[in-house]
RNA sequence: CGGGAUGUGGCCCAGUUUGGUAGGGCACUGCGUUCGGGACGCAGGAGUCGCGCGUUCAAAUCGCGCCAUCCCGACCA
């Protein structure tokens, strides 16, 4: 591609709008333009990036034995219905009319009209397994679109779904996709880290993200220094402690004492001069309409979505007043486990728990010399706590790390959600019905744009790895008015092009310092430096955008110097097959 | 939905406090000089000051309403 030719706005400012670094890139590097709030329109270089990863999605899960489909964006209600999301998705799932007045809406995903090709279309074991993509835009009407393409209503995604006839052929569809998932982000250069995750509202047995480790990354990751162990913050497990040796006899009896207007757990600490991890803090949530009391030590925090996951309800928020008041008789802060009228849940890190301070229940009093087991029976330990750095790997004895993610992929292990909803069944050898078993496997191809520039990215611009750049070369003679540079850039424009290498010719007519910082800002990881000096020698100059690395070359041989190079780097990023 | 901020040529912003001729930089067009890290000079084109209503002799500027965009939170995967 020439440049004179191509369309390449590029802006010097920094736009007012854009707070995340692969946002301002985009947009200064003229990739992306926003239409309105979270929907963007990509200009021929933003694609050329989206098509690299489209094919690389592509050759992977074609290898993985996947077909790749189209369906439909607009969909109708009656589906909706049938699996019970129209009801249960929220605002997310932009709805409207069509002519006849029939209720429609727009595709965030596809698992309702997946279901419903497959039910009508495959009826036998004999046409089982089988494993169904596609690479189309999805429409999330999210509430607060953000982060420029990172978080936006309209995307590129490519979500696959698998059908088995039993749970063990699931698992193996599952490994399938999780394999490919892995060779697609080392094949696109990028960092990542496949971590267990929560299912969310999707449902499911278990599930995988895969996540772009950046500092700027939406959400935790925690990962074990030893073994392979890795977590989405929210999941992230902790091992059940060792149970205590038994009670002393010496702690006293329990005793309540005064302690007006201290409620925190920093305010009791002080108040009574004893540690923080020596008072049990009392948490009362609202599950789904019921009193629930979480008691964890209290220099530990709670992780709201296991006690979700634990408890299995739908709707779990901090209980207000009212609930707390009717609960334990006594305002917010008093909250204790001795006589409260509320389910009672602990965390592990009160197993042996004795002579310990918690709320009396009684407005300006707690309790102290509290021993569970002793004074509290019936109570039901769980991992309800927030991991923290330093924490022992529930695998091993490794400790966990903390760190930064992008979530670029999520597999799901479905079971039989939707095929029991939605009725997709097929005859096994005996003749006899069986639901299939499903699996949804999803990778935000937008998104991992923006997160390979997330990764990698200095104060000049973008740095894209070789095999999603949008040219891996780009050639610069420095002045287009001295004619042999522009004839020896013309020659290797050629040769390159010769080679099947993605290269951009900058002809423009612009001086070598402008050309630079476009050809430093969008990223291009081989630049062709074509110089007088250098070329009464015979020879270029190449560097690396990545590296900064200079290196001269025989004009000669350039071609097949950077042939080399390139594919060199490439093939270090594809995983060998097994 | 709650809190905060912003809206002025294509882009980044000043001007609003204290009402009185709409400005600068970048980009764009023409000419000349320059030419290995975002050059310079001269000349030019381009703006219903987000929209509406109001106050006033007079509104970018004051008041009310609305809209849009961004940030924090809630929500959501």
């Amino acid at each position: 591609m020439r440049y004179s030719q191509f369309f390449l706005p590029t802006v010097k400012e920094i736009p007012s709008d854009a707070e995340t670094i692969s946002h301002q890139l985009m947009i200064r590097g003229g990739m992306i333009r926003k239409l309105t709030s979270g929907i963007y329109s990509y200009l021929p270089l933003g694609w050329r990036v989206v098509r690299k990863v489209e094919q690389i999605v592509r050759e992977e899960m074609d290898r993985a034995g996947a077909l790749e489909v189209f369906l439909p964006m607009v969909q109708p209600a009656e589906l909706w219905q049938e699996s019970g999301r129209w009801s249960l998705y929220g605002k997310e799932l932009l709805r409207f009319k069509d002519r006849h007045d029939r209720d429609c809406c727009l595709g965030p995903t596809h698992e309702e009209v997946i279901t419903d090709l497959v039910r009508s279309e495959i009826k036998t074991y004999r046409q089982l397994p089988r494993n169904l993509y596609q690479i189309q835009t999805k429409f999330r009407d999210e509430v607060r679109p953000r982060f420029g393409v990172m978080r936006c209503r309209e995307f590129s995604m490519k979500d696959a779904y698998s059908f088995d006839v039993d749970n063990e052929g699931a698992d193996v569809s599952y490994q399938k996709m999780f394999a490919a998932y892995q060779r697609i982000f080392s094949r696109c250069g990028l960092l990542f880290r496949a971590v267990e995750a929560d299912t969310g509202s999707i449902g499911g047995r278990f599930s995988h993200e895969f996540m772009v480790m950046a500092d700027t990354g939406e959400d935790g990751v925690v990962y074990c220094d030893t073994c392979s162990y890795a977590a989405n913050l929210e999941k992230a497990e902790i091992a059940r402690p060792e149970d205590r040796d038994p009670l002393p006899d010496n702690v006293p009896p329990c005793e309540e004492v005064h302690t007006p207007n201290v409620r925190t757990i920093e305010e009791v600490s002080a108040f009574l001069h004893v540690e923080p991890k020596d008072v049990v803090k009392t948490i009362i949530f609202n599950a789904d309409g019921v009193p629930v009391a979480v008691l964890i030590r209290g220099d530990e925090e709670i992780n709201e979505i296991k006690v979700r996951n634990y408890l299995g309800c739908d709707e779990l928020e901090l209980a207000d007043d009212e609930m707390i008041m009717a609960a334990t008789g006594a305002p917010r802060g008093f909250a204790g486990a001795l006589g409260i009228k509320a389910r009672i849940i602990a965390d592990y890190s009160l197993i042996g728990m004795r002579g310990v301070v918690m709320g009396a229940n009684r407005e300006g009093y707690h309790v102290k010399n509290v021993c569970l087991g002793r004074d509290i029976c019936a109570l039901s330990f769980a991992d309800l706590r927030a991991v923290r750095t330093g924490d022992v790997c529930p695998h091993c004895r490794g400790s966990l790390t903390f760190a930064r993610g992008i979530e670029v992929g999520h597999v799901f292990k479905l079971g039989l959600k939707y095929s029991k909803a939605m009725k997709a069944v097929y005859l096994d050898n005996n003749g006899k019905e069986q639901y299939m078993v499903m699996g949804c496997y999803g990778i935000g191809v937008t998104r991992t744009v923006a997160a390979a520039i997330e990764q990698n990215h200095d104060d000049e611009g973008m740095i894209w790895p070789v095999p999603i750049a949008p040219f891996q070369v780009i050639i610069t003679p420095v002045n287009m008015k001295e004619e042999r540079l522009a004839q020896a850039a013309e020659k290797l424009y050629q040769e390159l092009q010769g080679e099947n290498l993605d290269v951009l010719l900058d002809d423009r007519d612009e001086r070598a310092g402008v050309k630079f910082k476009d050809a430093d800002l969008i990223g291009i990881p081989y630049r062709v430096t074509i110089g007088p000096k250098k070329l009464d020698e015979g020879q270029i100059e190449v560097k690396n955008r990545r590296t900064g690395e200079v290196a001269a070359v025989d004009l000669e041989k350039a071609a097949v110097w950077l042939v080399e190079k390139i594919k060199g780097e490439e093939d270090s990023l594809t995983p060998l097959l097994d």
